[in-house]
DNA sequence: CCGGATCCGTTTCGATACTG
DNA sequence: CAGTATCGAAACGGATCCGG
C-alpha cells in the first residue's frame, strides 16, 4: 500500500505561481490597505479598523508582515512606547494589486462601496499609484483622499 | 464587567473596505489562476496542480466560488461524469488582480519565476487582459503561454 | 476512473482576559 | 498602549470510501 504518490513532476518549471504565504489570509491585505490607504500607523489604529483583528492575530500579522519585509517597525520618536509601522518599498508595491482588489469588489461585489470614487480611480490608475509612491517617500501621512479616513491622521 | 466593546462607529462609510471573504484565504486565488492561466477546467486538473490542494478543501473552495458567482459548473457534454468549471464575468475581471499579483511576486519573491516573462507582461498590461478576455470569450481553453501549462490543456 | 464525501488527528484562528 | 496567554472553535489535510 501507500504508493508514492508521484512525487516527480513538481518543480516543473510553471511560471505562474503565486505566493499567498504572506497575502493569503484574510487579514495581512486589510492591514496593508489600512496603511496605504488610511493613514494608520500604531497597533491601536489596526485594531480598532472596521474588521476588528483581534489583538493576537493582529500581533502576529504585523511579525510575518515584517518577516517578510512588507512593512518595518520603529519606534515613535515622541513617544518611545509606540510603534510605528511603514510600508517598505516591497510594500509600496502591492498598490496596484491593492487598486485592483478595490477596483473589483466595488464593481462586483454589492457590500462594497457606491463606486463613484473608484470609478475615477479606474480610470487613472497610473496617477493613483504614482500619488500613493509620491505620499509615502515624503511620508505623508494623510489618508489618500478625505473621505478615506474614519480617524484622524495621527498628526502627533 | 463586559463592556460593550462600542458598537457605534461601525459602519463609517468608509469606501475602501476590501472583499476577502471569497479570495482571503490560500487556495481562493490558486484555482482562479489555474482556470485563468493554466487553462485547467477540472476538479482532477486542480487536484493535481503543483500546490496539491487537498480533495475536500478543493470541493469546498469549489462550491464557495461558484456560490460567490466567481465560476460556473456544468457537466462536460461529452463525458457526463466530468465537471467543467469556468470563470464567469465577475471572476475574469479579477484578471487585473491575478495579473499584478504575479508581477509583484515576480519583482519581490526571489522564490518566484525569472521574471521575463512577467517583465514582458508588466510592459502590455492592458494587452494581456484582453487576451485573456478574448480567450474565454471564444471558449479558448489553451494556456495563456505554452510554459504555463504542466499538462496538456486537456484535448478531451 | 472521476468528482467528490466522510472520518479524524493536527494546525490555525479568534474572543477574551491578562500583563509590562 | 502594545502586545501575550489561554482555550474552545473552526479550518486544514491526509486517507479512505463511494456513487455513477
Amino acid at each position: 500500500m501507500l504508493r508514492k504518490v508521484k512525487p516527480s513532476r513538481r518543480r516543473s518549471g510553471c511560471p505562474v505561481s503565486i505566493s499567498l504565504e504572506t497575502l493569503g489570509d484574510r487579514w495581512s491585505l486589510l492591514v496593508i490597505r489600512d496603511l496605504m490607504v488610511r493613514g494608520y500607523r500604531t497597533f491601536k489604529q489596526f485594531e480598532q479598523s472596521d474588521e476588528r483583528i483581534a489583538t493576537n492575530i493582529l500581533a502576529d500579522r504585523l511579525r510575518r508582515l515584517e518577516r517578510n519585509g512588507i512593512i518595518s517597525a520603529e519606534a515613535d520618536p515622541t513617544d518611545g512606547r509606540r510603534m510605528n509601522y511603514r510600508l517598505t518599498e516591497k510594500g509600496i508595491d502591492l498598490a496596484p494589486l491593492l487598486l485592483e482588489l478595490l477596483i473589483w469588489g466595488a464593481r462586483n461585489e454589492e457590500t462594497m462601496a457606491p463606486g463613484e470614487l473608484i470609478g475615477k480611480m479606474e480610470q487613472n490608475r497610473e496617477g493613483v499609484i504614482a500619488e500613493v509612491r509620491r505620499r509615502w517617500r515624503e511620508r505623508d501621512s494623510t489618508p489618500m483622499l478625505p473621505s478615506f479616513a474614519n480617524t484622524r491622521p495621527a498628526r502627533n
